[in-house]
RNA sequence: GGGCCCGUAGCUCAAUGGCAGAGCAAGUGACUCUUAAUCACUUUGUUGGAGGUUCAAGUCCUCCCGGGCUCACCA
């Protein structure tokens, strides 16, 4: 039984599992573990037979509060407003900012599987007068509101201060105002020049109704209204904001002492660290992150959630390391154990749970998707590597009948992020050169037995004209070994340390196949008459 | 300064309080057609440290060290 499988059998009847995020910036990897954890979550309430709302709601009227994401001349006019009514930035047709970089994420999540149930917009959700009464209870309970932050948070707000935030009828921002005064019907409202630093105000001030999507609850309260009005049961959140007297604390303490309702399960779980680091788009490691979402597949990104706890720190480092072959290799093994087919070591139970909250499609059939042949990461890098190599045909030719669709499919995506990976990360190691430039003095390691069996390959291949194919130099390989009692392992060897100038390498028939024979006849002869100076 | 999470083999991680274990890496060997594959075998530990509870502690308690996150004017 895996984790999601645990809190799902510690609660009953129907629930409603919900996220939400402010669409300010782009998504980067580790704040995918959030909405993978979420969609698990409730295919783990499902599967347990629990009738499951899975809701997902963007906070597009939190104001804007950071410049770096707006163009310069529209820094003044728009920081503080919310994200709802802000021009998209990018200037792609979008209705808005909000709306611009929601997609983004919307089609991100898509794209791991995640399809909530139902998107909800704040900027939809309050016109409509919805949370109205969470507006009024809010105001009617201000001392208790302005309590609780003191005594849960230790922030003080002055004795007027209202927990809304009306947006400016003239300057339409919401992030630079206050409310000091409520009289039951309307507040008074003034947009301060210098409220908060990163906005500044336009200095009206007004009595307008909060009601109907003119005002806005702060943060800690509309999370706590979100519950109450969706009935919210089940509600994962990042440990920023789960820590001690954070935003979790105050908007638990919001629910039961102003809105009188218990608040949702909490599920807080920690964040991807690459490199013994958090994960930022601010901090530098942002291009990093944006190009491990590209080079991971969606499944195994997914697995790389799942198999951990929420609230163990998952360590990620694709650089320079074999982190991300190992992702694929673990995945396959999980899927070989789950197909019944052996695997090597053993696994925890609940290690089948784990790939099916890994795969795509919550109604995926986990025996055939398990029982899909999967070519191995590492040997993919090496054949693609190789030119002249009909990588598909290869890998047929290795699981002994044709492809389904299915696996075609696989494999491709696969191939896909080998590319990337040898691209990107992958250490020098994992990279295939041929020494064009002469024989490596790592060939001095050559005894005479290997010699002579070079020697005999030379001759082999070039009386009769060299081979095409691969299949046909690897045979002329063994044969060469044979007729030298040669075991064919150091037969190889000496191939790759004249070629390669290392001990290990691809399948060599195909490597010298791809190479020109005259520069293979070349380069052997060199191994056998040269040994490398530097050496006695 | 407060709080939370974490610390187990080189790396990534397991172990209802009951003989510290896997994968990967590394090493040795095998292999006449998958040779960076496959198979067999092998090495690696003061479980961050010190106390305490217990017949028994990686696990529970206290303190310390280290790493990370977070709160104290935002969402």
């Amino acid at each position: 039984m895996d984790w999601a499988d645990e809190l799902a059998a510690r609660v009953s009847g129907p629930q409603v599992v919900n996220d939400s995020k402010t669409p300010s910036g782009t998504v980067h990897v580790g704040s995918l573990r959030g909405p993978v954890i979420l969609d698990v979550v409730a295919r783990a309430l499902r599967a347990a037979g629990i009738p499951t709302t899975l809701l997902y709601g963007i906070d597009d009227m939190d104001p804007m509060d950071a410049q770096s994401l707006l163009t310069p001349d529209a820094v003044d006019r728009y920081m503080g407003a919310p994200l709802a009514s802000i021009p998209d930035q990018a200037g792609d047709g979008h209705a808005s900012y909000a709306r611009h970089h929601a997609q983004t994420f919307v089609e991100t999540f898509a794209g791991l599987g995640i399809r909530p149930d139902r998107y909800y917009w704040m900027s939809e959700i309050y016109p409509t007068g919805n949370l109205d009464p969470f507006i009024r209870l809010a105001l009617d309970r201000a001392h208790v509101v302005r309590d609780i932050y003191r005594r849960v948070a230790n922030v003080r707000h002055p004795d007027a201060w209202h927990p809304i935030s009306v947006i400016c009828e003239r300057c339409g921002k919401v992030g630079t105002t206050i409310v000091t005064h409520w009289d039951g019907d309307r507040v008074y409202y003034e947009c301060r020049p210098d409220l908060v630093k990163w906005a500044a105000g336009c200095g009206s001030a007004g009595w307008v109704s909060p009601f109907g999507g003119r005002a806005k609850l702060p943060w800690n309260l509309e999370w706590a209204a979100q519950w109450s009005l969706f009935g919210v049961t089940i509600e994962p959140c990042g440990k920023d904001l789960a820590t001690a007297g954070g935003s979790r604390d105050r908007s638990d303490a919001i629910a039961r002492e102003v809105f009188e309702r218990e608040p949702p399960i909490n599920v807080p779980y920690e964040f991807l660290n690459v490199g013994g680091k958090k994960m930022s788009t601010s901090k530098g490691k942002g291009a990093a992150a944006h190009a491990i979402a590209d080079t991971i597949p969606p499944e195994q990104l997914r697995f790389l959630f799942v198999r951990s706890r929420p609230n163990q720190v998952v360590e990620f480092e694709p650089e320079g390391t074999d982190a991300i072959p190992r992702l694929f290799d673990e995945f396959d093994r999980y899927a070989d154990a789950t197909a019944g087919r052996p695997f090597r070591g053993e696994l925890a139970a609940g290690f089948d749970a784990t790939l099916r909250y890994s795969l795509l499609d919550p109604d995926a059939d986990l025996a055939a998707e398990a029982g899909a042949y999967r070519a191995a990461f590492s040997h993919l890098a090496l054949l693609v590597q190789i030119p002249g190599v009909d990588v598909v045909a290869r890998i047929e030719a290795e699981k002994g009948s044709p492809l389904t669709a299915r696996e075609r499919a696989a494999l491709d995506e696969r191939i896909i992020s080998v590319g990337r990976w040898l691209e990107a990360y992958a250490p020098d190691r994992a990279r295939l050169a041929v020494r064009r430039d002469g024989l490596p003095e790592e060939a001095a390691a050559l005894d005479d037995q290997q010699r002579a069996f070079l020697a005999r390959l030379a001759q082999a291949v070039t009386t009769p004209g060299a081979p095409v194919t691969g299949e046909a130099w690897q045979g002329a390989i063994f044969t060469a070994a044979q007729a030298d009692e040669l075991p064919s392992g150091r037969a190889f060897t000496a191939i790759y340390l004249a070629f390669l100038g290392r001990s290990n390498g691809p399948r060599a028939g195909w490597l010298l196949s791809s190479l020109e024979p005259a520069f293979v006849i070349g380069r052997l002869h060199e191994a056998v008459a040269n040994v490398p100076g530097g050496l006695a």
